[in-house]
RNA sequence: GCGUCGGUGGCAGAGUGGUCAAUUGCACUUGACUGUAAAUCAAGCGCCCUUAGGGCUACGAAGGUUCGAAUCCUUCCCGGCGCA
């Protein structure tokens, strides 16, 4: 994997580039679709690959419970399971550590409104009876599985192990990813574990790498029954993951900048920028991390995907950004368009024959129209997530080309003005 | 015509003397959703008042019994079924 910066916004920390991998280019800053059980919900891949999307993220533990990572191995790993050609990656489970833990049946997730102040109250040390799906443990964190109940422990080394077999051209570490809600005591408690946990998935990593790759050794050649010229193809390519380690440290400053001094320093191929933000704080953590690390190496904000949070990812700093938000928002109803967000089955839209956005280039509103979508959505008619999808995952990528653009035209200041100014006018 | 069972909010369908403006589902209205426990979840859904709350009108229609009726009685209207 080799990064190439082409261009930096003056007076800021952002920049384009793209990121090379042997299975292909990604240019940055770029959104990556969450394809969290190796499919992006509701498309096909070539769908994906037409909405201009150059990589995909799979998730490590919902990949481990079903349908397996030797599974996935065994199919040729997680790209060619799914058919998707391009890069791909894995994120390492450490969102499930916090989404299935502390988040858990609360009104927590990865932006947490600060208007809701019973959120905000420190609870770790009186809810430790609440139900939650992980536990941490000692030197990793217990999983019941919300798919039979069944107990895994995960730890750092299995979670790489894992992505190596799942396969995927980035990984990441191992981390724990906090609420803001936590104070300050536990925030540095929870830091120091994701270090030593980021050490300990370097050292497996490095450890697998030195190994032959599972790809051309694990199994006999000829144990598929499949064409040989595939199997040719898939030993033959220099499979090599790039780990990225990631940077937490909540909402202080101090911690982050550690956080980013240690992550940076430990020799990851690139870096990911994790933890749950009340909103308003994000744009600080994410400069305060982007100061620090390493400048040549990528940066991926987890999860991270609405259009003013890219605008200001990218202003400091930030390369990649995955998100489920446009995917999830399209099932559910809620359409990005240029003047703000829609929620496509109200009622105003029933006899609404215009296209969801009338200058979008995607396949959806050049042959479809509101009307069309509220029906498909009020008739629970699974063609609607699709359009929806598509529609949505089409904005978001597009945003983030039309800022790479921007900054190699050094108009990334009028570009972010006049976006927000015309997303926030209704 | 006789007998019988039934008529409850947009629909289906609970309730069968007070805790009923009426459980529940659907529909409808609006919200939420940011490394996917999510094609999900939440709130509202007779009318009026600014909220706590209060007032009014309602369970086919009209009378009645009762301190009190969606619930009991009478008659009428309407529907299903059976027999003529």
């Amino acid at each position: 994997m080799r990064f190439e910066i082409e261009k930096k916004i003056p007076g800021a920390l952002g920049r384009a580039g793209t990121l090379r991998t042997s299975r292909g280019d990604i240019h940055t800053p770029a959104f990556v679709p969450v394809a969290t059980k190796a499919s992006v919900k509701a498309l096909t891949p070539e769908m994906v690959r037409e909405l201009g999307a150059e990589i995909v993220l799979g998730n490590t533990y919902h990949l481990y419970l079903q349908p397996g990572d030797e599974l996935v191995r065994d199919a040729g790993g997680i790209g060619r399971f799914m058919n998707w050609p391009g890069p791909t990656m894995t994120d390492s489970g450490g969102f499930q550590v916090f989404s299935l833990g502390v988040a858990y049946g609360k009104d927590i997730s990865k932006i947490t409104k600060i208007t809701d102040p019973t959120l905000m109250i420190p609870e770790r040390f009186d809810d430790s009876d609440a139900p939650r799906l992980a536990k941490i443990g000692a030197d990793g964190v217990s999983f019941k599985s919300h798919l039979d109940g069944s107990i895994h422990y995960i730890t750092p080394e299995k979670s790489i192990q894992i992505q190596h077999n799942l396969g995927a051209d980035i990984i990441f570490a191992f981390d724990e990813c906090t609420s803001p809600a936590e104070d300050l005591r536990y925030q540095e408690e929870a830091l120091e574990r994701t270090h030593r946990w980021a050490e300990r998935s370097l050292k497996e990593h490095k450890k697998l790498l030195g190994a032959a790759s599972v790809f051309s050794s694990l199994r006999p050649a000829n144990s598929f029954g499949r064409d040989p010229r595939e199997l040719k193809n898939r030993n033959s390519s220099s499979f090599s993951p790039a780990l990225f380690g990631i940077v937490q440290g909540g909402r202080d400053e101090n911690l982050r900048k550690k956080s980013a001094s240690i992550i940076g320093a430990m020799g990851f191929d690139g870096f990911g920028i994790g933890g749950s933000f009340a909103k308003e704080d994000m744009s600080d953590a994410v400069r305060w991390v982007n100061e620090v690390l390493p400048e040549e190496k990528p940066r991926h904000l987890l999860g991270i995907g609405e259009p003013e949070d890219i605008l200001s990812g990218v202003e400091n700093g930030v390369d990649l950004f995955d998100c489920v938000a446009p995917t999830r928002n399209a099932r559910n109803g809620t359409l990005y368009t240029c003047e703000g967000k829609i929620n496509i089955t109200n009622a105003e839209f029933k006899k609404d024959f215009s296209p969801v956005e009338k200058d979008c280039g995607c396949y959806v509103c050049k042959n479809y129209s509101r009307a069309y979508l509220c029906h498909l959505f009020r008739g629970k008619e699974m063609l609607a997530g699709t359009l929806a999808s598509i529609h949505n995952l089409y904005f978001t990528i597009h945003l983030v080309k039309n800022i790479r653009q921007a900054i190699l035209d050094d108009r990334f200041p009028d570009f972010k003005r006049d976006f927000l100014a015309e997303y926030n006018s209704k």
